[in-house]
RNA sequence: GGCGGCGUAGCCAAGUGGUAAGGCAUGGGUCUGCAAAACCCUGAUCCUCGGUUCGAAUCCGGGCGCCGCCUCCA
């Protein structure tokens, strides 16, 4: 029984989806302006990792993720650079796509763009208008938040309070602070709509809302996004939404916590950022992901290199175990039986789910993997050791584990040859391990020290195994 | 001011009432021509004070420190 933590009811609630196995899921996307960091990667990977969970237990998900391609900072960054704000939005949309394939997010089953449902946007705001719930106001539509009885249910904000907190921007056109724009009135040079109340474009908020019911419909099984949306954007897609159908938006609230960087909250305004792009530079998408998956998606992640050093060796010591086992099963044989391993494989099949359960216990499902690894290492050191050959039944075991765990976690998505030696000039790395093979069988250990070090230099490092000698590249040259 | 979170070994990080998963790093060992990999061993009483309890890292209360939201933000 999978458990999810509501930020609504602030508690773990057994995940019922509202019509049988069908599961309707929204998350709020990135705004396109520029390009994602790993703030951005983290709540990708999440929700990613929710999607694949749902999916691996047989539901059938409609999963949705938006593009914020009408905006101010869009706008902003054209009018810099000259040019419309298309160009800037479809650039930064290409730009992440790039990203989630680098970091294997798997893709929605929709992912909508702002600035094509604009009608459905102006519908929904004049029937909002027509319950009273919204006014006009100088060309620009307001939502009257002391209308929505609930308002702040989500964020456990009362509206009195938020008056104290006295950084929300008056504006003579609202009746009331705390109002938010549904529709704003064009400027100069700004991309517009024509609508009931001119010409104009849709604020924030609606866009979600809109969104979420063109393609899901009036009430949804999991809303998610950054913890950060949580207050305003979340609450006030929940006044609109309900106050337009009187139902319950979603039934299950999800919000990840932060990536911070020194302790501080990554983000644009303070610009303590790494993109997704600088990491890729210099370490791999899975190691990044690993990284994030290495942590729970509620507790903020400190970022650092060190981490991700961290992370990918730790990704090293599972695609060492894949390697020995796909070596291993290219002859295989009914060979060495062992009890405590298949125990330990039984074992491992019913926590590993149990764990995920609660609430997406990637961290703690890592513990589980890395000590069933151990358990596999070690039966294959006996089995060199006894000179017996492995067990076809309980490599084939580990194989469909790994499939498990490529699916759900999105880890181990390469071949053990692939990670390890990348795009390198296989022929010649060979040619030299077959000469250092010659001098060592006559001896000449100090001429086969030598290949070794002219290759390490190179960033290849060997390794002696009785199959024979074998080679993986250094971190360095991936 | 309101609401929320965090503080666990050198670092990262699970655990949320029954006596501390896992990863990375260090040191020692087994294996190896030497290595690498793997395996074994090595290490914390859980910020602090007090309370509840047979029993608390885990519950309650008081401190201290850090962070987030209340403004655009994943």
């Amino acid at each position: 029984m999978l458990y999810i933590y509501d930020t609504m009811k602030r508690k773990y609630i057994a995940f019922q989806p509202l019509c049988d196995n069908k599961v309707k899921m929204y998350v709020c996307g990135i705004t396109a302006y520029d390009f994602c960091h790993v703030g951005h990667a983290r709540a990708s990977v999440v929700f990613d990792i929710i999607y694949r969970y749902l999916l691996y237990k047989g539901y059938d998900v409609i999963f949705v993720k938006n593009f914020t391609d009408v905006d101010d900072k869009i706008i902003n960054r054209a009018n810099k650079e000259g040019k419309n704000w298309q160009d800037v939005s479809q650039q930064f949309i290409k730009e992440y796509y790039t990203d989630m394939e680098a970091l294997y997010i798997k893709k929605p089953t929709f992912e909508p763009k702002a600035s094509e449902h604009i009608k459905d946007m102006v519908d929904f705001i004049k029937k909002l208008i027509e319950k009273d719930y919204a006014y006009v106001s100088e060309g620009d539509v307001y939502f009257s938040v002391k209308k929505f009885r609930n308002y702040g249910k989500l964020s456990h904000k009362k509206i009195e309070e938020l008056k104290v907190g006295a950084r929300i921007e008056p504006s003579e056109k609202k009746r009331n602070p705390l109002d938010f724009a549904l529709w704003k009135k064009s400027k100069e040079g700004e991309p517009e709509w024509e609508s009931p109340w001119g010409k104009g474009r849709p604020g924030w908020h609606i866009e979600c809302s809109t969104m979420c019911m063109h393609y899901l419909g009036e009430t949804i099984d999991i809303h998610g996004g950054g913890e950060d949306l949580i207050f305003p954007h979340h609450e006030n897609e929940i006044a609109q939404s309900e106050a337009l159908t009187g139902k319950t938006f979603a039934g299950y609230w999800i919000h990840n916590a932060f990536v911070k960087i020194n302790k501080e909250k990554m983000s644009k305004s303070l610009g303590n950022f790494f993109t997704i792009r600088d990491i890729l530079k210099k370490y791999r998408g899975e190691s990044l992901r690993m990284f994030l998956l290495l942590a729970h998606y509620r507790n903020p992640i400190d970022f650092s290199l060190e981490g991700i050093e961290m992370a990918e060796e730790a990704l090293n010591k599972l695609y060492m175990l894949l390697w020995r086992v796909e070596e291993n099963l290219k002859n295989p044989s009914n060979g060495l039986k062992d009890k405590e391993l298949e125990e330990a494989l039984i074992k491992f099949n019913k926590s590993f789910i149990d764990i995920l359960d609660k609430d997406f216990n990637t961290p703690k499902a890592f513990g589980e993997i890395f000590v069933l690894i151990r358990e596999i290492n070690k039966y294959l050191d006996k089995c060199e050791n006894e000179n017996e050959k492995p067990d076809k039944k309980y490599l084939e075991a580990f194989i469909t584990i790994r499939i498990s765990i490529k699916d759900i976690l999105g880890i181990m998505n390469e071949s053990a040859e692939k990670w390890f030696k990348g795009k390198i000039d296989v022929n010649l790395i060979e040619q030299r391990i077959k000469q250092r093979e010659e001098e060592r069988k006559k001896g000449n250990f100090k001429k086969a020290d030598k290949v070794r070090e002219e290759l390490l230099k190179m960033g290849i490092i060997l390794e002696d195994t009785k199959e024979g000698t074998r080679w993986k590249t250094t971190k360095e040259q991936i």
